[in-house]
DNA sequence: TTTATAAGTGTTGAATTTACATTTCCAAAT
DNA sequence: ATTTGGAAATGTAAATTCAACACTTATAAA
């Protein structure tokens, strides 16, 4: 039995990131066109390894910062991909992570650096290794947590609209939903908090900016709340 | 970059199982007496280490059968756990695993040859390293499955009564359920088969027995059916 | 002052969920 | 043969939640 650990098998341990960024209309994912081998010049998600000395999370959010510049993100870790030969270069796992951002924060440098980009999750192109099955697993995993929690939150500027967030969700779920329905929803949620101030750009009448209350939220899931969209 | 693999760090994987049987009253896990260090006598799941040449589902498949001398049951990849010093004896991380299985039906012999003993979740002892975080991760886990898929079947003989399927749910979710509510809801779903066999055992009635029928449960989720206790 | 346009707002019917009590069946006891 | 005890089986009505749906309001620009 498992009683003499040096006779263990060591291995390299991977991590991607499945980077989700909404620009106002569409859930997009960010790729980056690889530049080394194997399978250079292909789109991948972006990745690394994990260091001995770091754990799993801290290792998704040092990637994250490298390719973006963003730190303290919501990030979630997915699922662990072990296909014995999913990377051709040599025996690999990988920890996939998915993270959220808001389109318009990351650092746009840094993305043009690693040639990164933007695409929608519809017409992103083919990827490297299992880097699909990544993507198609963050994407249910996503809509999971989207309808659990107000996670959606993430993946917009801190005032934003109730067009907006219906937007979001709508992109997320890929799916229509009804104006009237989504705002009593939303409502009776309770955990947005309205502004005096208005968004002049969208009409002529304006509409209201709200702010997510992260502090009533936090509050309501200790007593015991559950959210459902 | 990581441009380079050689220069990345290589570290042990190991796979820890979640093990949850039902003996017809409470949810219950099964665990090792560890008889080697770090951590000899103290109590913990059953693990091992992934191999250069398999699988994480494949190790996890392996090291239940080692303990139970079971196969082809239900198991799930729930977490990698990656704290740095979540094991003093070296650097590891460990994927878990849970598993469902129909206490009857796990082979006795292995399980005393590893002192491995069954304990209600609500009476389990203490767990070396990270593996109470593992255990309750895994009941949550749970949880959520047992709402969203018939998932637990797998805890029950071939032929079981309401009565026990329900109990089962009642210790999953921790939870008393309305008879008639529960009966309508499973009666709903229209994946069991009534036989015309009674269990005598239970009462002078008798109850009559029922059969999980995957091919229409495998069916329905082909057409897009979502189960919903 | 008019006009164009998106924002904002409630109600009704349908569907689902919950609460709840009586009758039936059979073996065992007499 | 009859009675009895105990779990199994069964349905309905009220409450809640969800889904569908259309008109009024506010404002900037013309």
């Amino acid at each position: 039995m498992l009683n003499n650990y040096s006779s263990e098998d060591k291995i390299l341990l991977a991590l991607d990131c499945i980077i989700f960024g909404f620009d106002q209309e569409e859930l997009k994912i960010l790729l980056i066109k690889r530049d080394f081998e194997p399978e250079k010049g292909k789109w991948s998600l972006m990745g690394g390894f994990l260091k001995r000395k770091e754990n799993l999370d801290d290792a998704a959010n040092r990637i994250l910062y490298h390719l973006t510049g963003i730190r303290n993100i919501y990030m979630e870790q997915l699922y662990t991909f072990s296909k014995v030969n999913r990377d051709p270069g040599e025996r690999t796992l990988s920890t996939a992570y998915y993270a959220l951002i808001d389109t318009e924060e990351h650092n746009q440098e840094l993305v043009e650096q690693y040639s990164a980009k933007w695409f929608s999750i519809f017409e992103a192109p083919d990827l490297i290794f299992d880097h699909n099955d990544m993507v198609q697993r963050a994407i249910n995993r996503l809509r999971y947590r989207a309808i659990t929690k107000p996670i959606g939150f993430e993946l917009l500027p801190e005032k934003f609209t109730m067009k907006q967030l219906q937007r979001l969700y709508e992109a997320i779920l890929n799916e229509k939903q009804d104006k009237r329905n989504f705002i009593n929803k939303i409502n009776a949620l309770d955990v947005l908090l309205k502004l005096d101030e208005k968004d002049m750009n969208s009409s002529r009448k304006g509409s209201y900016l709200y702010q997510f209350d992260k502090e009533k939220y936090d509050k309501k899931v200790l007593d015991g709340f559950t959210f459902k969209i």
